[in-house]
DNA sequence: GCGGATCAC
DNA sequence: TATGGTGATCCGC
């Protein structure tokens, strides 16, 4: 650190700032502030799923994992500090009386499903990131919800859903008694849903509504809540989709001034991108929120590649992509085990035979022909990996 | 082009 | 008893 500090000269620093302040001016000019992006979460999915399915489960606390890995956890167990990609050994150490649930993909994925369907009236490009996460570009939305009649935007408690009335209200209101409580201090639903003789909510014409009004009906369908984020580009709808979490949403406005205020007292960290070794780095630097990583970026174009800087230059400056691009074709398929020490060698060719079995099956099962073949065995056995590339 | 490192979920 | 699995990208060789 103090060696690299006395070899960048002020001249070096000068001529970099000049080089960042040169792209600012570029990226400054092609600001897209016109589209409207929203991040959607759901609130301790897994987690949240088996609580409805289980009211047992309501008032305890609980994870879905297993001893090994838990995947994520309730807001019971989180006031004992339970987190997701903790072990569950651990955190029954944290959490005596902490409930472990088993995994239940197939039924996340059902649910997953009936989410996506409320998507995609929103957006049909839209962008699932996992079973509970999704970017939608809402702005052609907006654009024809202007025009939209009253009644277009009015949902029914009991009447969400297209179908059977009469066995949808039945689902309804056994729902209603199943509904799980995630939090604590989360604010209830909407007025309206918990009022008993509520009867329809009508949704206005903004973004804010419109997402309001996915929430809402995500709710109905569902039962379970989830979080927003609306903004002009991924990167900060993703980021706000955070701030009211959970069962809230936050916007950020398409004005300029408004987004670089609301970046410069954000932690670096909570960018999606920067994870716990580039934090350390820029902490290292003195930078941890993104006005420190602005004042600092003719330093930072010195100390790191030309990708790694310019990304950072788009953080500080509050930039992100603005179009949900098509989910393309996968790349790589892998398969890879976390095991023990082994010294037989028998055992180990047994395992990777296991592993030789498990991917073809999956390739098979993608009717796919890959190119090469990776095999990673690191030591000391933590890993192990193989990889077939296109 | 390859393997290691990093990151998200 | 016990700390995951999958896919992507970037970087330095």
């Amino acid at each position: 650190m103090m060696e690299q500090k006395a070899r960048i000269t002020k001249e070096q620093l000068k001529q970099a700032q000049a080089e960042v302040d040169k792209l600012t001016c570029e990226l400054e000019r092609s600001r897209e502030l016109g589209r409207v992006i929203v991040h959607v979460d759901m609130d301790a999915f897994y987690a949240a799923v088996e609580m409805r399915d289980c009211p047992e489960l309501k008032d305890k606390p609980m994870a879905v994992g297993s001893m090994s890995m838990l995947s994520t956890s309730n807001y019971h167990a989180r006031r004992f500090g339970v987190r997701a990609a903790m072990p569950g050994f651990i955190a029954k150490k944290l959490c005596p009386n902490l409930v472990i649930v088993p995994t239940n993909f197939d039924k996340y994925r059902a649910v997953s499903a009936q989410v996506r369907e409320i998507f995609s009236e929103y957006d049909p490009h839209f962008m699932p990131m996992s079973l509970d996460e999704a970017y939608l570009d809402i702005t052609e939305h907006l654009e024809q919800r202007k025009h939209w009649p009253e009644t277009m935007r009015t949902y029914h408690i009991c009447d969400a859903k297209t179908g059977n009335d009469a066995d949808r209200s039945a689902a309804e209101s056994e729902r209603d008694e199943l509904s799980p409580v995630l939090f604590e201090d989360s604010p209830s639903s909407s007025p309206s849903l918990s009022g008993a003789d509520g009867k329809a909510e009508v949704f206005g014409t903004s973004a804010e509504e419109a997402v309001r009004e996915m929430r809402f009906r995500i709710e109905q369908k569902t039962s379970l809540t989830a979080s927003a984020g609306i903004a002009p580009n991924m990167m900060l709808a993703k980021v706000c989709s955070d701030k009211n979490k959970p069962n809230g949403q936050y916007r950020i406005p398409p004005e300029r001034q408004v987004v670089m205020e609301f970046m410069k007292d954000l932690p670096v960290r909570k960018v999606s991108g920067v994870g716990k070794v580039t934090e350390k780095m820029l902490a290292a630097l003195g930078i941890v929120n993104c006005d420190q990583l602005s004042q600092q970026m003719a330093l930072l174009s010195l100390l790191f590649s030309g990708t790694s800087w310019h990304n950072f230059l788009h953080i500080s400056l509050g930039l992100g992509s603005t179009c949900i691009e098509r989910d393309s074709e996968r790349k790589s398929m892998s398969t890879e085990r976390t095991f023990g020490e082994m010294s037989d060698a028998e055992e180990q060719y047994s395992l990777c035979r296991d592993l030789c079995h498990d991917l073809a099956q999956d390739l098979q099962r993608e009717g796919l022909k890959y190119k090469s073949l990776l095999i990673n065995l690191m030591h000391p056995c933590q890993i192990n990996k193989l990889t077939f590339k296109k």
